[in-house]
This record gives structure tokens, C-alpha cells and sequence, in this order.
DNA sequence: AGCGGCATGTAAGCTGTTACATGATTAC
DNA sequence: GTAATCATGTAACAGCTTACATGCCGCT
């Protein structure tokens, strides 16, 4: 799975320009893929110059022109070949559970400060998916919407575990530094 | 974080051997943060040019010669330096989940398969935490737990929500494709 | 006879990021 | 007045992966 895959997928949908598919990222997508315009555009222009999508410039009053693309017949072939190709491996990558690994490296307080920033940052996640599954829950997809349960059991999950040692790390927190 | 600093880290713990190191990503490691060989032996050839680890030549008898790496002063403050740097964010990428978001445009049975699948393959990465959690719970650092909390929780949520899915998709299963 | 484990390494290439560059409109 | 939203793009570079290359030992 790569951009391009997402991207022929998105285009799946109905036309769009580079700008609605980063928003869909962040929105709908964004856990379990994320990429910068820096990816964006070029792979729109490279699915172009191969003919497995079509640009349409549309003129707008008051915003900047956009470029709207559809994908084509060659296009579709390609994205099927996608979805029927065998399945890559996950890939996570996380700091804060590096930091963790490691913390007996470091003291107790700066480690639960950061875990309670990245629970909170993760409730915000949480909370933008079930928005976006009980907004939409009527219209979407079987599977789309496992796709979204996923990522909200998931945050849960992580939240959890980490408010739960933030509790353990501060009954232990006399210590300051570890040694083990 | 990168590759270095993980490495780095794990010297930290004691010296090691680019294989020990690759064997450590297997195993507790393994579920935030994973690298091939291609990466660990260049990487670690960098570590000992610029002096942040010393390497020493183990001639083994029955087995291949091994270069066991120590991490020096300066390595160790410059992996202080990344332990107290701010985190970064988290990065997951998944197949699965893409697979699901576009699902609409497969069938549902392929589905179920990839979804069996992928249930399996993370019960046995649970059974490897778990097994690594019970073994060692009383020689490691709180964090470190968490940190293996951490995994054995996200796996569990994750095969829940596929189980769930699964059962969902069988009880649509006489659609064969969808149309939404 | 063959496979899995132990052990190290290189070269080419892919895929993405970061930082830069531009600029109008709308809402506070 | 200033920040956010809409909108597109490039160039340099980082950081990996994949595939290749080698070779002995122990088990079945």
C-alpha cells in the first residue's frame, strides 16, 4: 500500500483535487494513513503523466483555481490489481513507547507529563472518529465501518493503558529514577 | 526516533552485536518499532565513525565471528539528549485497514479471509508479549512494562474488532458485493 | 541432502519528508 | 491586522528497504 493506491482509491469515489485528498486524510483516513502535500502532488502529477488519471481545471471566484481529477478506465484496472494483491505487513512506529522502553533512562515526572499530553492527543483523535462514524454511520460501507471502529477501539485501548500507568508511575514517583 | 536511537538505547543496556540488536526488534521491541539489517549494519558503521560507540572483535568457536559494540561517553549523552528532545508523533500505517476502507469494492468473502488472517498473525505477536511480559515482569523497569501493556492491549482491541467484523461480514455475506 | 540459525555486509533504489515559494479571501 | 482556509507546486535530502553476496554449524 502506497499513496498512489490510497489516492486511485479516493478517486474511486468521484472527482477530487490534491487539497480534498489531504483532507481526507486527516480526516477519515489519518489512522491508518497520513502524507504531505510534498506526496501528494507529485504522485498526482505522475498518475496523470500515466494516464491513470485526468486533470480538469476548474476556474473559481474568490479561491485559488483547482485542479480536479477523475481516474480512468486504466486507472480503475490498476487500483483493482491493488485491492486483489496480497496484503503488506502493518507498520508502527511509535516514540512515546520508545520513551517508555526506555525510561528507567530518565525520571518518573517528565514521563507521565507526556503521558497525559498523549492521552490527550489521543482523545482528540478518538473523538474526531466518532464524530465522523456517527455522522456518517447511515451511508457508509460494512467495512468502512469496521475500518472506523478499528481506529476508535484502538485509541481506547491506548488510552486506557496509559492513563493506567500514569496511576502506577505516580505511586511510584517518591523514587524519581529507577534502577532496573 | 530513528534507528540510531534505538540502538543506542539498547547499548546502553550492555554491548551487543548488530544480530543481537535485530533479535531485540523481534522480540520486545517489535511492536513500535521494527528494521532490516540494511539498516542496522550501516547504521551501526556510522555510530562507531563519529565515536558514539566502540566495536570489539569476539572470535567464536562453532559460530561466525562477532563485533560486540559498547556505547561510549559520548554516546551515551547523545542518547540523553534524544531521550529529553520532544516526541514525535506516532506512525501507523496499515493495509488491513485500507483493504476495509475500500471494501466496497472487493467482496465480502476475500474479505473475511484477509480479515482471519490478520486476527491470527496478531495472536501470535500477542502470545509472543505475553510470553516476554510473564518471563521478565519482575526484572523491569515500570515503564518498560507499560510499554509491553501497551502492546498486549492494542493487539487485544485490534483482534476484537476483527472477530466483531468478521461475524458482521458473514451476516451479509449473501450480498457478495456491495453497493454503497 | 537440505534447511534453519548464526553472523556480516553492500549497492541501488524507492518513497516519502522538510522547507521553500506564492497568493487571494474570509472571519475574528 | 492577523490568522486560518483554500490551493498548488518544487528541490534537496533523509531514511529506509530489497536484493544480493558469503559461509559455517547442527539437526533431521
Amino acid at each position: 500500500m502506497q499513496a498512489k493506491d490510497i489516492i486511485l482509491g479516493l478517486l474511486m469515489q468521484g472527482p477530487m483535487s490534491g487539497y480534498d485528498i489531504k483532507q481526507h486524510y486527516e480526516v477519515s483516513l489519518g489512522h491508518f494513513f497520513d502524507a504531505s502535500y510534498g506526496s501528494v502532488y507529485p504522485t498526482l502529477k505522475q498518475l496523470e503523466k500515466t494516464a491513470l488519471i485526468e486533470k480538469e481545471t476548474i476556474i473559481q471566484e474568490g479561491k485559488p483555481n483547482k485542479n480536479l481529477y477523475s481516474i480512468t478506465d486504466q486507472g480503475k484496472e490498476q487500483f483493482y490489481q491493488y485491492l486483489f494483491s496480497p496484503i503488506q505487513a502493518d507498520i508502527y512506529r511509535s516514540d512515546i513507547l520508545a520513551r517508555l522502553y526506555f525510561g528507567k533512562f530518565g525520571d518518573a515526572q517528565s514521563l507521565i507529563e507526556r503521558l497525559q499530553e498523549a492521552v490527550i492527543q489521543r482523545q482528540a483523535q478518538l473523538a474526531q472518529l466518532e464524530h465522523a462514524y456517527h455522522m456518517h454511520k447511515q451511508d457508509l460501507s460494512a467495512p468502512r465501518l469496521i475500518s472506523l471502529q478499528f481506529g476508535m477501539e484502538d485509541y481506547k485501548a491506548q488510552i486506557s493503558v496509559f492513563q493506567k500507568g500514569i496511576q502506577y508511575l505516580r505511586s511510584e514517583e517518591s523514587f524519581e529514577f529507577w534502577e532496573r
